[in-house]
DNA sequence: CATAAGCTGGTGCTTCAGGA
DNA sequence: TCCTGAAGCACCAGCTTATG
């Protein structure tokens, strides 16, 4: 009880600024139950007077309960009342708020309507207020449903499942959906649901210079070696499939991160220069995988992974291949 | 090469709907 | 009126990538 009534004072003097006195209540002539359950404080908060209930037993606490006890102690103004407890269960403080009934659970949460006060520790969520540069996340969703396999709504859980993140990530490449407005957040009761914003060339010409490349390194190995369940077709030898480009003399695959490590650990070998047999492997910061078409990467991601390369043929059949794809 | 910034998933708490 | 399960959320730690 010691260590609460030091919280409180400390926990009100920090967030109201205001002199914080607490002194405890003659308790000689309260029945013996009420004693049992409520330690009484004359508190004085910038000297606003309440009557500070401590809870001694904050397990079965009850609101209405609570009231009838007070009403039965002479010394005790019921509308200066406040309940001081360590906790409370979320369906208990907001009955005590619809009945009017201050309380305040030291470094969590007060409310003090006679000083018009009500404070929450918990802070509102820290949404991005513009997007520069969309997360490799919020990537792979935005490239799932530009492929046209994201039908009506979605919630941030269903997209955990189908492009196996975890639902946190889900949640915050929505945010960043958001607030870029290409997609519509709509809440019913806790859930999310993201509708995207219609016209699919007129998002993907608005979404694209904020994407990233998805290629954080290239690495040359035998193509024996290749994980063939988690490598796709990418690069040149990704285009060359959907375009009339030649195909490379060096094939060209695309894995994840999560894949790399997976070899890196088990040890496979760097090949430092061309030798036949070898292929190139891109290692991307998301899984290509889960958003492959037909043989290949998909070439929204493909046109990322090659954009700016200097190379008239490739840029001719990069357009060829969004042209027919928009 | 060291440090900062960014990304992600785990953990535990809060909120909400619905049922007893 | 109270409880419960599911979903959403913040905080944090661990790791990767960017930057001077």
């Amino acid at each position: 009880m010691d260590q609460l009534l030091k919280n409180l004072v400390r926990y009100l003097s920090e967030v109201t600024g205001l002199a914080v006195i607490a002194k405890p209540m003659n308790s000689d002539n309260l029945p013996y139950f009420l004693v049992r359950q409520y330690a009484l404080y004359q508190l004085t908060i910038g000297g606003t007077p309440f009557t500070a209930a401590f809870l001694q037993e904050e397990a079965d606490f009850k609101p209405a309960q609570f009231l009838k006890h007070m009403r039965k102690v002479p010394s005790v103004k019921v509308n200066e009342l406040c309940i001081v407890a360590q906790s409370l269960p979320t369906y208990v403080r907001k009955r005590l708020i619809e009945k009017g009934i201050s309380f305040v659970i030291p470094s969590v949460q007060m409310y003090l309507p006679a000083l018009g006060m009500d404070l929450r520790s918990r802070a509102v969520r820290q949404k991005p207020l513009t997007v520069d540069r969309f997360s490799p996340a919020t990537q792979v969703v935005l490239i799932c449903w530009l492929l046209g396999r994201i039908e009506g709504d979605v919630t941030p859980l269903e997209l955990s499942k189908r492009l196996e993140y975890s639902a946190m990530t889900m949640s915050r490449a929505v945010d960043e959906l958001e607030v870029s407005k290409v997609a519509y957040v709509e809440r019913s009761g806790r859930e999310r649901r993201v509708s995207f914003a219609g016209d699919r060339q007129a998002i993907w010409a608005e979404v694209w210079p904020r994407m990233r490349n998805p290629v954080s390194r290239v690495v040359r190995i035998f193509e024996n070696k290749l994980p063939r369940e988690n490598a796709v077709p990418a690069g040149i030898t990704a285009l060359s499939l959907r375009t009339l480009l030649n195909e490379p003399v060096c094939p060209e695959y695309a894995i994840s991160r999560d894949t790399w490590k997976a070899m890196d650990k088990a040890g496979v070998d760097i090949i430092p220069v061309e030798e036949p047999g070898t292929c190139l492997l891109q290692v991307w910061c998301y899984a290509p995988k889960h958003l492959q078409v037909d043989e290949g990467v998909d070439p929204f991601s493909l046109f990322l992974s090659l954009q700016g390369t200097n190379d008239e043929r490739i840029e001719m059949a990069l357009e060829d291949m969004m042209g027919q794809l928009i």
